[in-house]
DNA sequence: GAAATATGGTTTATATCGGTATTATTTTAT
DNA sequence: ATAAAATAATACCGATATAAACCATATTTC
C-alpha cells in the first residue's frame, strides 16, 4: 500500500486551515470510514479471487446454502446482496455458467425462477465458508467482546443518523 | 428502503445454525459495516448529484481547492481518491469538459500534467463544501465527542487488523 | 554518456453495476 | 369476469471502475 490514512488526514487539515467552518473530526471520521471500507473490500476480494469468487458471488452462494429448502428467487438475492435485480440476473448467469447454480422455472408462480446450488457449487461454498470465518476471526482478533459490542452499537447509531437525513432529503 | 439491517442478521443466524463454527458477532459486524457504507455512499451521492457531482468528482475538486498553489497531478489525485490512474484520466476528462478544471502540461517534467480549478470550478466547490459540512454535522449530530473519538479509535484498530492479515496473505 | 529502468499519463479492452423499457404472469378492483 | 395495477425476470444501454499495453520523458546504473 502506498499510503496509510495519515495522508488523508493531512489533506483534510489543509482544507480545514483555509476554509474555516469544517467539522474537522467528523469529516475525518467519514473519510476514515470510507478508507477502511476500501481496505476491507479489497482484502476479502483478494482471498475470494483464489476461488474464482468475489463478494457478490460468495454471498450469493452462502445465501443459497443457507436456504437449501426454501429455494431462492433472484429477487431474494437482490435484497440479500443489496444489488439491483438487473445485476442479480447477470450474477445468476455467471454462477450458472460456472456450474455452481441451477436455474429452474417455478411451478407455483410462472413468473419466478428458482435458484439452487449444484453439487459443485455446494462443495465450493462449503470449502470457502470456513476459510472466510477464519479470516474474519483473525481480522477481529484484537477486539475484546466489549469493543465488538461497542463497535456494533456505534455502527447502528450511525445508521440511524443516516436514515434521519434521508427523510429530510 | 426495503429492509433494515435485521434482515441480514436473520440470514446470518440461519447460516450459523446450520453450519457451526461461525464467529457470529464478527460476521455481523463485517456485514453491518458493509451495509452502513452503502447507505453512507448513497446518501452523499444523492446530495452531490444535485450539483452534477459524485463522491469522486467532489473529492477531486476539494483536493484541487486545497492545493491552489501546489498544482496537482493526476497521480496525486489517484492517491487522494484511492482510484486507478486510468480512472483519474477519465475523471479529469469529465471535469475539464464540464469546465471546472484546466489541464496544463508541466514545464519542469514534461511527462506530467498539471490540473487546476477554473473560476467556475472554484465557485462550485466553494458552494458545495459548506453544504457537505452541514450534512456531515447533521449526520453525526447524535454522537458525543467521546463517541466520535471512540469510533475513530475503533476504525483505526480495524485498519490495523486488516493490514495484519494482508501481509500473511 | 549510453543502456536499462522507472515514472506519468493515456488508450484499449473488459468488468461491474444501476436505470429504463419490455415481456410474461399474477393480483386487485370493479 | 374483465380491466387495471403490481410483480418477476430480463435485455439493452450508459456510467463507473480496473488492468494491461503503450508512448514519452526522467532517472539510475554502469
Amino acid at each position: 500500500m502506498k499510503h496509510d490514512f495519515s495522508f488523508f488526514e493531512l489533506g483534510i487539515d489543509r482544507i480545514s486551515r483555509r476554509r474555516p467552518g469544517m467539522p474537522r473530526d467528523r469529516v475525518v471520521l467519514n473519510r476514515l470510514f470510507f478508507f477502511v471500507f476500501k481496505e476491507l473490500d479489497e482484502a476479502y476480494n483478494r482471498r475470494l479471487a483464489e476461488y474464482g469468487l468475489n463478494s457478490s458471488t460468495f454471498l450469493a452462494l452462502a445465501m443459497l446454502l443457507s436456504s437449501e429448502d426454501k429455494l431462492l428467487n433472484p429477487s431474494d438475492l437482490s435484497d440479500a446482496l443489496i444489488a439491483s435485480r438487473t445485476n442479480v440476473t447477470r450474477l445468476a448467469d455467471e454462477l450458472v455458467s460456472a456450474g455452481w447454480v441451477a436455474r429452474k422455472p417455478s411451478m407455483e408462480d410462472r413468473r419466478r425462477v428458482e435458484l439452487s446450488l449444484t453439487e459443485e457449487g455446494r462443495k465450493l461454498i462449503m470449502k470457502v465458508l470456513p476459510m472466510m470465518w477464519k479470516l474474519i476471526e483473525r481480522q477481529w482478533a484484537d477486539f475484546s467482546p466489549t469493543e465488538v459490542a461497542e463497535f456494533d452499537r456505534l455502527l447502528r447509531k450511525m445508521l440511524a443518523g443516516l436514515s434521519r437525513f434521508k427523510e429530510t432529503a
